[in-house]
RNA sequence: GCGGGUGUAGCUCAACCGGUUAGAGCACUAGGUUGUGAUCCUAGGGGUUGCGGGUUCAAGUCCCGUCACUCGCCCCA
């Protein structure tokens, strides 16, 4: 292959029925989220890196490691989205919407990391977003796994999937637990693995979901999250437990279940599936109460999660059927011009219309049926002449010469 | 960024111990009287064996490098 001429690294191309595939995924997100009363909102893929620079630290390397940052023509610089909260919770501020209130905002689109493409794991990836912005109680949580609940089940896989839940407290609870933490793990440092022992230094919470052997050893008698939550955040989870028992979602609690980033707060949650290779999660979120004020905006707590479009795309076991068309078959030059005519006509009137132009009247069936066609209408040379058309019915394979004037109601009448 | 595996036609794969012109199935195109979908028959297009170098009389096959894909790790906003 020409060294160019193929797709960047860590990128594809989506057609057929994989492109199917995420369109009915998307279809679907967008129903739910009309019916939960979401808005839609669609932000640019790229920012100014500060935005994602202040919510994620400018001193993690990470940040820098995985971010497609550049500078612009004007010397800006410009970073695409490496996901879709920074940019929501953005425009919130810049678009002054603390005026509403609570906004329930929507989104879905490409996002980009710079990372070492794996199964399902691409440089540029699909997201399904949403966020509730200014709502601090509980139930916005719930209304958000219920959303994605209500999602997963009109996409035919909530049986696929399980929610995993657990709190992070408040920001008290979160300091003093991973002040505890920080503390066991410091006298196993020697037995640590290497990658922990960093973790250790930098961010004591992922040690939670280490793969090491040892480190797991090490965790089971680890102290746990749920044993440092103070009052207030413990009556928060509570009352999201209390919301989804209440709606009938089923859920794990794993207090094993970190983010990793400071803005976190109180609920997380991860819908996962162990069909999907090493890396289950398929949504993925949690309440944000830090993050706005942390960008720079008023104080403003937050909820939200995001799932990958491709994942559950490949979740799906069955797609709806495909609207079956209708073929036109023109036979000889007079009858192809004419067919044209016809077919534009049918099309601007709502009809799917699909044209064989080539091969032999056997080839052009072959390949209406192979289109899944419901109809052919035949229209040869001598046809023509007669001001018919033959419409074959491709099911039951009879057919019967009509006048051509009358195609549109006999079409209507077997649909 | 780190480690393992794999690269032959659009897809799935074959080609002995290194041996002469790299094959098959599927798919695609055309034909089997410009009028009927299957099956069938015939023909055809499509490959610098990922790329570059090396060893050899001879490399798809062995060696080195590189690129890509893939699985995992780090990380996952």
């Amino acid at each position: 292959m020409v060294s160019k001429l193929r797709p960047v690294r860590g990128t594809r191309d989506t057609w057929g029925e994989e492109a199917r595939r995420a369109t009915h995924v998307v279809d679907c997100f967008r129903s739910v989220c009309e019916r939960y009363g979401f808005g839609e909102i669609s932000t640019p893929i790229f920012e100014f890196s500060e935005v994602f620079r202040r919510t994620l630290g400018e001193t993690s390397d990470v940040v820098s490691k995985e971010m497609y940052t550049f500078e612009d023509r004007g010397g800006e610089e410009i970073t695409l989205r490496p996901e879709n909260t920074a940019g929501i919770a953005r425009a919130y501020v810049s678009e002054g919407m603390q005026q509403y209130g609570v906004v329930k905002l929507y989104a879905f689109g490409p996002m980009f990391r710079y990372e070492r493409p794996q199964k399902g794991r691409y440089r540029q990836f699909h997201q399904l977003d949403v966020e509730i912005i200014g709502a601090a109680e509980p139930e916005a949580d719930v209304e958000l796994i219920g959303l994605a609940q209500t999602l997963l089940e009109d996409l035919g896989i909530a049986g696929r999937v399980h929610l995993e839940l657990n709190s992070l407290g408040d920001s008290e609870s979160r300091a003093a637990y991973r002040g505890a933490l920080t503390k066991y793990f410091k006298t196993f440092q020697k037995v640590l693995s290497e990658d922990s022992r960093a973790r250790l230094e930098r961010n004591p919470l992922r040690i939670l979901d280490s793969k090491d052997e040892g480190d797991r050893q090490l965790l089971e008698k680890a102290p746990h999250m749920s044993d440092y939550l103070n009052a207030a955040s413990k009556a928060f989870l509570e009352r999201v437990r209390a919301g989804l028992d209440e709606i009938g979602v089923a859920y794990k609690i794993n207090d094993r279940l970190v983010r990793g980033l400071d803005y976190y707060t109180h609920t997380a949650f991860e819908f996962m599936t162990t069909d999907l290779g090493a890396k289950g999660t398929v949504i993925g979120g949690g309440r944000y109460d830090a993050l706005i004020g942390q960008m720079g905006g008023p104080e403003t707590p937050g909820t939200g999660w995001a799932a990958g479009i491709e994942r559950l795309a490949m979740l799906i076991a069955e797609l709806p059927a495909l609207r079956r068309p209708i073929a036109m078959i023109p036979l000889g030059d007079a009858a192809t011009l004419k067919a044209s005519a016809i077919a534009y006509r049918l099309r601007g009137k709502g009809w799917y219309v699909i044209t064989a132009f080539r091969g032999n009247l056997k080839k052009r069936l072959a390949r209406a049926a192979k289109n899944k066609a419901r109809y052919a209408v035949i229209l040869g040379d001598n046809e023509l002449a007669k001001g018919v058309v033959t419409l074959r019915d491709l099911d039951s394979e009879e057919q019967k010469e009509i006048k051509l004037a009358q195609l549109e109601t006999e079409l209507t009448a077997e649909p």
